[in-house]
DNA sequence: ATGCAAATGATAATCGTTCTTATTTGCATT
DNA sequence: AATGCAAATAAGAACGATTATCATTTGCAT
């Protein structure tokens, strides 16, 4: 889907860490991911990067609009390739799987909630925290 | 408004250092503050604590009820008084500005959407970040 | 093939927060 | 009011996530 030529459109050299990361998004089961996870598994990968590269290129990826980041309540930066929606998101507490929404009846409503106390909205953020009821959850740690 | 009391009946002594951080949320006209903040706070007025006893404080407030614990976008942790409600937050991303509100539908959609997706819902974070039209919007930095 | 700006990666530094530990304090008991 | 002691404090070390530094390497236009 995306080639090198996406790194060249965003005015980046396509260099091989940038390659890496990039098919990463592209082919992983995960959809949101840390740095911290990203350098994990291109290293059991046997890609070799280093960890403050994984960061450099996480933050150009966000400016060049190819990931979004998030930010959940563990403190970290968590990244997803950029779909072009918006959309919201639930983290299990046991889990920690995330799922995502996109309900159109909270939108309109924080839009005009935040209009009325006299805002102009730019951006939001919903996480929900929940426990998944799903029989397979392997409480990860 | 809160006394010693409140202290004791959480199972806290009521130590100065204590009391000096309670006394500071129920009289300042900031409802959301840092740890940092409140520390700043102190030492601006003469009252001197440690910082790691100002983090350790806010902790065991939150753990008490005393206070709610928040996560915003700038990695650090903010807190404010516990009016036994719940309510989402409205930043101002050019003055910092935090408003709070409370919106029934956006809380009802929110239990239906996580049901129907097979979730137990616990907590959510709402968080709306904008710019307020206030004419005295005073651009902090 | 050559040259060079741009990118990398090892490491140091930073920032918010927590941990460690010697000292102090609240407070119940004399 | 003096004593005893568990609990709390404060200074600094340690920590985890992230960013900055800078010598070396690489992509790529010539
Ligand atoms: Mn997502
Ligand atoms: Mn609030
Ligand atoms: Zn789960
Ligand atoms: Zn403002």
């Amino acid at each position: 889907m995306h080639q090198p030529d996406h790194l060249k459109n965003a005015g980046l050299k396509s260099t091989l860490p940038r390659l890496k990361v990039l098919n990463l998004f592209e082919t992983s089961t995960e959809r949101h991911m840390s740095a911290e996870d990203v350098y994990k598994i291109l290293l059991n990968g046997g890609e070799d990067v280093g960890l403050a590269t994984v960061y450099r290129v996480l933050t150009q990826f966000e400016q060049a609009g190819l990931l979004v980041r998030q930010h959940f309540e563990n403190g970290k930066s968590v990244f997803e390739l950029n779909k072009g929606d918006h959309h919201d998101h639930i983290v299990c507490l046991q889990c920690g799987h995330v799922e995502e929404f996109y309900d159109k009846a909270i939108e309109a409503r924080q839009e005009k909630v935040t209009a009325e106390l006299g805002f102009a909205i730019r951006e939001h953020s919903l996480h929900i925290y929940a426990d998944c009821i799903n029989k397979k959850c392997p409480r990860k740690p």
